[in-house]
DNA sequence: CTGAAACCTGAACCACCTTTCAAGTTTGTT
DNA sequence: AACAAACTTGAAAGGTGGTTCAGGTTTCAG
């Protein structure tokens, strides 16, 4: 959730009041974005809410675009962060999975914003959008190698299982942690299913 | 592919040369929003490419919003369209989900500007995009409980079932469609391994 | 044939927003 | 204390592009 340095960020504070007002930035440009969107933000909406001058804006970043930039790579590290924090290397192949679908619904959940801001990289800086889920997904065909050889699972898994488990948990998380309904089932319980279809499937035993 | 009625469509032409010019437009606002994306279009890029002129635009549209969301539902049908096309009542359960895939996945390929367009509603008019999503969310559960029914499947599927296929159909379109790459398996293949993960899951035999 | 409705035209209006800039203030180092 | 660099400020430049409108042309029912 920090993003105050990167090769990307092309004008780093130099005092402690530039990081202050740096970070007062980032977090007004989140909650600017996530309420109107790329192109309904205006700057001057975020510096309003950064309680700083609209020219100031301009020592910190070059462009509206910029700023968008640097949140996106900010927030998708902060999906592989809160990923990597609820997986342990004694869990299971399949434990793991489960923890990590768990984990990612209870991260969107409290995260809405950043999901809608992901989202829209797909149209205002599609190389990160990109980027974002090759990264994941490269993630999971590694786990789904890992319990190949581990015996877990069977041989022969690459990408196209990668990314069709990274696929369900991106729509579990949409219908059940983004549009979540009164009535739901919990988390604990759509990642338990989930966890099911993916070890057993489901056609019935006698086929 | 057609958007001629329907009842959001504010200003339905009453002569022959009135249809031939709002299609005209329809035609060139998909070729002008794939191009550029909603923002970046340009109601003149629009009237430029359909060649008519830019006040014309207003005989049949009330904004740029309004032309956006008759292009999102008509494309919408088209998918499903596309879906029920590729089934047929004589498949086995399995088979339809596999059918379903493959053509899923052709139509992607071959309309990637549809699905440029379809993402785009997320942010330009959310309510068409989590209709979109939710009737087809709905009418995978409906073929999940059918082959509960005929016994191919096993019981209890439902609607988290239901967007984990969804999820997996989408992320496939978009890595092996949309993002298809050199050296990337046939769609068959595709369809197959995904197939597999849904009828048998990837544990292994003994666990 | 004829007139009213439908349709077309494109210049101009207008609201909005990103970006610049010159002048002033604060910070931190020597 | 003193000075340079860092930082702040907000008015205004400069663009853009959606939308309107008054006047002209085409269509088609009666």
């Amino acid at each position: 959730m920090k993003a105050e340095q990167g090769a990307d960020q092309a004008k780093a504070p130099r005092t402690e009041r530039g990081r202050k007002t740096l970070r007062k930035l980032l977090d007004a440009a989140t909650r600017e974005f996530a309420d109107h969107g790329f192109h309904d933000a205006s700057i001057s909406g975020i510096t309003r809410r950064a309680g700083v001058a609209l020219g100031s804006f301009y020592t910190y970043f070059d462009s509206k675009d910029a700023i968008f930039r640097a949140l996106v790579s900010d927030m998708s590290e902060g999906v592989g962060r809160a990923a990597r924090q609820a997986l342990s290397p004694s869990m299971g192949a399949l434990e793991i999975e489960h923890a990590a679908l768990h984990a990612f619904l209870s991260f969107a959940s409290e995260n809405k914003e950043i999901y809608r801001i992901i989202d829209e990289a797909e149209f205002v800086d599609p190389d990160s959008y990109r980027a974002h889920y090759e990264t994941i997904g490269t993630r999971i065909e590694e786990r789904l190698k890992a319990g190949d050889d581990s015996g877990e699972f069977i041989s022969g898994l690459g990408a196209p299982e990668a990314w069709a488990v990274m696929g369900m948990n991106v729509f579990l998380g949409l219908r059940y942690a983004i549009w979540a309904r009164e009535g739901d089932p919990a988390f604990e319980e759509i990642a338990r299913r989930a966890n099911d279809l993916l070890a057993h499937g489901i056609a019935s035993y006698g086929d």
